[in-house]
DNA sequence: AAAATTAATGCGACAATGTTGCAATAGTAC
DNA sequence: GTACTATTGCAACATTGTCGCATTAATTTT
């Protein structure tokens, strides 16, 4: 299945690109005329897909969405550590990755890492 | 607020300690004899509350709860990983804790690692 | 042991988030 | 321009978890 250029996919991609922090679907549609609900997941599923984005779940359960900074096609490396702040609830990538080993015989396949805690801005004193 | 002992709570500690994976409501409910969903989910929230459980956000932000077994009171011990096998579903705790350093003027209040893939039973080949 | 207090439970309704089927629309290739 | 089919919008649905409220029952007090 070719993919096909979109208003759409555009809008939201450009949101991607505009903000330094991960983003879920509100925040998205917030910025956007109107683009329909399961549209934008459908287009943030197939960047996920395609290795334009990368999905970072909190740990409420939603789904945040940012651009893959440091890969390249084929290549992935998302095996580095998100911050979510529990009063802005800003998500954002930190840089360094960490060293995963597994057992013998098992299989990685993503890594989803996950601190919270508050943020610089919003951190008391 | 003064904890009660009941046979809700009983039975739903006895669930978790017999087993040696995290688990989330549906596995527990098929093991008891009709608590209410809310009731099981209080019982969790309470778990994680006092300390006697953790609580592990998987990928598809699904809530699954283990006993904390290296937590004394007080004094817990989350930033170790957890595994979700995408095949079958299971979640386990890994022993090795990760070393957590965050840039200045951050605060950890907790933090969620799953990785995901094949467990040993699972994996291809 | 009975009464009083209030934590825990069950029920139902609700909220939030994400997905899916289907008909209509619109990219893309020719 | 036409044909092909990916994409969209809509509505309905699924899943997961929470909440208010009346009832039940664990624990303390008398």
């Amino acid at each position: 299945m070719k993919r096909r250029n979109t208003p759409s996919k555009e809008k939201v991609l450009s949101i991607l690109k505009s903000q330094n922090y991960a983003m879920c679907h509100d925040t998205i549609a917030e910025q956007t005329d109107d683009i329909n609900r399961a549209t934008i997941y459908r287009i943030l599923n197939q960047f996920c897909e395609d290795g334009v984005a990368h999905r970072i779940t909190s740990e409420s359960g939603k789904q945040f969405f940012a651009l893959c900074k440091s890969c390249n096609a084929g290549e992935h490396h998302h095996n580095h550590l998100h911050f979510q702040c529990n009063s802005c609830e800003k998500v954002e990538c930190f840089k360094s990755e960490i060293n995963i080993s597994l057992p013998e015989g098992y299989q990685i396949e993503n890594f989803n890492g996950l601190i919270s805690g508050f943020c610089n801005s919003c951190a008391p004193n």
